[in-house]
DNA sequence: TGTAAATACATCGTATAACGATATATTGTT
DNA sequence: AACAATATATCGTTATACGATGTATTTACA
């Protein structure tokens, strides 16, 4: 498990990259993908995922639709037109600053 | 400049690093060598910066040494050996880290 | 059949990291 | 003389995330 400071800034990021590649995600999957995904290194708390996902919904990045499973509601996300960008262009950020820091964290090769 | 979002929980590592790599460095000069290194992408704000060292410095992971410059005080700090052992670490983790963030982010090769 | 685990959502209060603003003082440049 | 750069510092606010906790349904299994 990555320490949370680690995480913290990255969960928007993966959110919309997950909701890129599926057409619709549901709480519950997103916290369970991310955690097979990422051997157990990943692991968003229910108390960090949802607000996360409902402010995602209110800045109209995700829409979300109830779907009746038997007597329990699913609340299924899926990303809008705005979304979309989004997704794209924290992606790309994420990627350069990744490069950046690759740089920075390089090891210095120093003469014996 | 990336988001302030992302680069929250790098800062300390990234100091570590430098001071891994620079037998000591004054606040100033850590603030310059991030900026020049990383195009300015990466600003670290005296607000940030400050804090920080204190904190490392009550952590007993830097020692602080005042050196006297003409008539002004300079504030140099070094990595102690707890900070080198720190350093590994948070340096190691952020290593995997972004191996597991390559991976979730991946490109997803959908066919047209 | 009972109960524990897994599924699924939610919120409240707290912690803390980081930041903008602001302040002080020296040194170098124009 | 005035401004930019060097150098450090702190205060108050904000944002984010998280642990704890609560509810309810469904599945596994003893």
């Amino acid at each position: 498990m990555y320490s949370s400071q680690l995480l913290k800034g990255t969960y928007q990021t993966l959110i919309l990259k997950l909701l890129q590649d599926h057409p619709r995600m549901y709480g519950y999957e997103i916290s369970q993908y991310l955690k097979e995904h990422s051997d157990g290194e990943i692991q968003l708390p229910e108390g960090s995922l949802y607000p996360i996902l409902h402010k995602m919904a209110e800045e109209k990045l995700v829409k979300m639709e109830r779907v009746h499973i038997g007597r329990r509601v699913r609340r299924y996300y899926s990303l809008t037109t705005a979304g979309v960008a989004e997704a794209t262009s924290k992606i790309d950020e994420f990627n350069r600053f990744m490069a950046t820091m690759k740089l920075l964290l390089k090891p210095n090769l120093k003469p014996l």
